[in-house]
DNA sequence: TTGTACGCGTTATCAC
DNA sequence: GTGATAACGCGTACAA
């Protein structure tokens, strides 16, 4: 591989000329840069990036930890994420967390040993305690994930009224009889607390009251579905509407309805979550609440971008909000 | 940022004890090893990895160029790549090229640049001859893509084979009167031509002649399927079975003939391509086939490890077998 | 406008 | 076993 020495011993001229012209410094003569040029193509030269950082010159790619990719979720998320960043001339360094603390804690170590100059974090898998001392070796933004105590840039969507307005939606079709899917403990302050909390308000506000039974907890998969929908119809009160919190459970919700011969929506509604591609494959096809992946992709990015050139910068709390989106399904 | 030469003054040694320490060098002291250790943690002491490249020691960062990452087979792919790269302390930087040539040459630079040290190309838009000369910077492994004149470890299914038994299977079940989706131009030498041999060939075999209106070409979309449907169910001389080269367009043409009353398998049976998660979602449930994802991740990053780690290692062309997947749309 | 010389942080070589 | 020191390739004060 050739070095900045060799351009500069072909052309007759020093290093720091060489230099000069690379970085597109004003002062040069044009003949001389032209015999740089002439030098740096002869030789096919490429500046070596390393010795450029180590020198000072600014890197140019930031992380993403998503959980897992093959989640369209996060697929599209990331997708959204590497455009923003190619625009920006920023390269994306994929990482998947599988849910895994030890992975992520590897993850962040890049930040540490600067291999990245920014995460994103779409999954958090530690506590912020361990987390938050990464920061100082570099910005973290939050996203799609929130946590109270973290003073960093969030961007999150607005899951209190993502799960509000489909449990609205159900009452308003005449339903009070609603089943629920959270993939935490129902708890007040684990995983999914905000939709927790739009689900019991969307309740109250309608008079009705939580029964224990219709609440499924730790529910993820097509499989998680399909099990959710044949406890429903074991049960002696059923519900005749679920919110299953994911596209997914959805799709398991109604295969195994079919299977048993369960009318969707006739004899249970269902709803869906995230507006995946696969929410118009279903037949019925899914009613769901449509989260707007692109755009906070888009908005991560910029933060991101935003603290690494302006290490001072505001810290803002980006929230975004979701819709419904009605199909046949309810 | 504490250096070495930090590290070195705190515990009274010199910087190139403190770099054995790090190295793991054999012969030092265990006093003296603790010393250093101990300031390590002391001062938070991280190696600069560009420094260390720039000496000389490898990195460790492959590329993955993809068409576009939200389309499922890709993005189980890249998972499987990122698997795979992490167990061998390889970090993955992924691109997608979204078709366009330059973005592509955009990524095949940060090999020429040294970002990265091998790159796995799943998607190859530009000829042949400008992506070759990128080979002298570093290893390129091509990934279900593949070229005769490219002389590159190569891993690829048998698509002649994907759709020779697809059809196959469609004869067996009676159809003689069969259509067929390309994302191509169903030519003897581009996109698909394999795919097509191995329809041609189960028809030959079988007797059949092609019938060239019910040949598709350049389709790729669940609305591509569903035009496609209309499309069938408008002629004269209805086909009675569908190869659509996707599952994504299998999608399609069964949403469609749903809405016509079009009865699937009785009417027309449908027959996927990927088995994509979504094939189990589809009512009725995909007949498809099956490529092996995960595998062929796998091996990807094996030959690319080997190429880095060997220069001058095998050229190997890797064929991995794809198998049918009998559901209920045939 | 151009060249000289130094330093970025690390590791390998050579002495001791 | 350990410590100077040179070298990796580049960018930039400083001098000219």
């Amino acid at each position: 591989m050739p070095t900045i020495s060799d351009v500069a011993k072909l052309s007759g001229l020093s290093k720091a000329t060489v230099s000069r012209v690379i970085n597109n410094h004003p002062y040069i003569s044009k003949e001389k840069r032209e015999r740089v040029e002439q030098a740096m193509k002869e030789l096919g030269y490429v500046p070596n990036p390393y010795a450029r950082r180590l020198r000072g010159t600014l890197t140019s790619t930031i992380g993403v930890i998503v959980p897992r990719i093959v989640n369209p979720f996060f697929s599209y998320l990331i997708n959204s994420i590497e455009q923003s960043a190619f625009k920006n001339n920023y390269q994306v360094l994929m990482f998947q967390s599988n849910e895994n603390k030890e992975k992520e804690l590897y993850f962040l170590n890049l930040l540490k040993n600067r291999q990245v100059d920014g995460i994103v974090m779409a999954a958090i898998e530690n506590d912020w305690e361990v987390i938050e001392p990464y920061t100082q070796y570099g910005p973290i933004v939050l996203c799609n994930e929130y946590l109270n105590k973290a003073n960093v840039p969030t961007v999150r969507l607005d899951q209190v009224k993502g799960a509000y307005i489909g449990i609205r939606h159900l009452i308003e079709k005449g339903h009070t009889k609603i089943a629920y899917c959270t993939g935490g403990l129902f708890a007040e302050d684990g995983k999914d607390k905000d939709r927790n909390k739009g689900y019991q308000q969307a309740l109250e506000e309608a008079g009705l009251t939580i029964n224990p039974n219709w609440i499924f907890i730790n529910k993820h998969t097509m499989e998680d579905g399909k099990s959710v929908l044949k406890k429903m119809m074991a049960m002696s009160d059923r519900p005749t509407a679920i919110f299953t919190g994911s596209d997914e459970i959805a799709a398991g919700v109604i295969i195994a309805a079919k299977q048993k011969g369960v009318r969707v929506p006739e004899d249970v509604a269902v709803i869906g979550f995230d507006d995946q591609p696969a929410a118009e494959m279903i037949d019925p096809k899914l009613t769901t609440i449509r989260q707007p992946i692109e755009e906070m992709g888009e908005k991560a990015v910029e933060q991101l971008i935003l603290q690494m050139n302006n290490n001072g910068a505001a810290v803002e709390i980006i929230e975004l909000p979701v819709e419904l989106q009605v199909r046949d399904s309810t």
